[in-house]
DNA sequence: TAGCATAGGGATAAAATTATCCCTTATGTC
DNA sequence: GACATAAGGGATAATTTTATCCCTATGCTA
């Protein structure tokens, strides 16, 4: 397994939760997760882009780092779900404004990052409906 | 310059988002910023760790996402004033609760990001006392 | 005059993260 | 039998991000 070489900073708030969040798709997962897309295969499904070897590992760190728990159904083929810890869940509001504040900006960022000289292209797939899925998140 | 080849995904808002925070410091170096530490030198000398290269290339992302402002100073030795845009004081609501989420749960954090397989060592330099800068956050 | 401070940037090395490919398990279907 | 499904993981390549090092400019100070 890599190692790391540098060490970690974790000084203070937003390094922590920098480091919670640091993955391609972990926001996403962790939203997917709360709209009660839970099983790998259905978020697979959902997320187009993401790579079945990525999401297997980031949903790792988030179980790692304490932010979503496994259930693994004794079957084959195998089923496993995943959900939000209670600490997992603390973090939905920040992911849902972070989510706003994304798209609330959109025309705008869009702009600015294709202009981004280092930029030459971007996938703009729809944006999985995961709101349709559910009226309301299931608590708990 | 280094130019990406894989395209960027920016189909939901929390990728968006992800882009511009994208960077080790744009995260600290915002909150910086909102606390009236603007130069270039103080900041390198409160964000103890970040180097000046690196400093200067994430502000450098950070004023072309349109997050922060440089005025230049013709004088010599120069002098540089870097300062939130409209859309990037937008961002620090979110900011802030990056950073209060990561201040709340840093007993588990710390224990949980420790006991990573693959984190060896870990850099808990004080944190930087923004807060007694300035009592509030003066806008625009 | 040597050295410091200030800000920026090129070139390149090193590190960290993602992507790609292949293998395993066991049941069900064509 | 061949293939799909479901989830996981090892090994390694590719890509992206950070770190290191060195050079620019000018006025001030020891």
């Amino acid at each position: 397994m890599y190692e790391r070489k540098i060490p970690l900073t974790i000084d203070c708030g937003l390094h922590l939760t920098k480091e919670v969040l640091n993955g391609k798709w972990k926001p996403a997962l962790l939203n997917a997760i709360s709209m009660d897309v839970k099983r790998p295969s259905e978020i697979l499904r959902l997320l187009q882009g993401v790579t079945r070897r990525v999401l297997t590992v980031q949903l790792k760190e988030l179980e790692e780092h304490g932010m979503v728990e496994k259930k693994i159904y004794p079957q084959l083929p195998p089923k496993v779900e995943y959900s939000l810890t209670a600490i997992g869940w603390s973090l939905m509001p920040i992911i849902d404004a972070l989510n706003q504040w994304g798209d609330t900006n959109r025309r705008f960022l869009e702009t600015v990052i294709t202009q981004d000289p280092k930029t030459t292209q971007v996938s703009k797939s729809p944006c999985p409906a995961y709101r349709h899925l559910l009226s309301e998140r299931k608590i708990g």
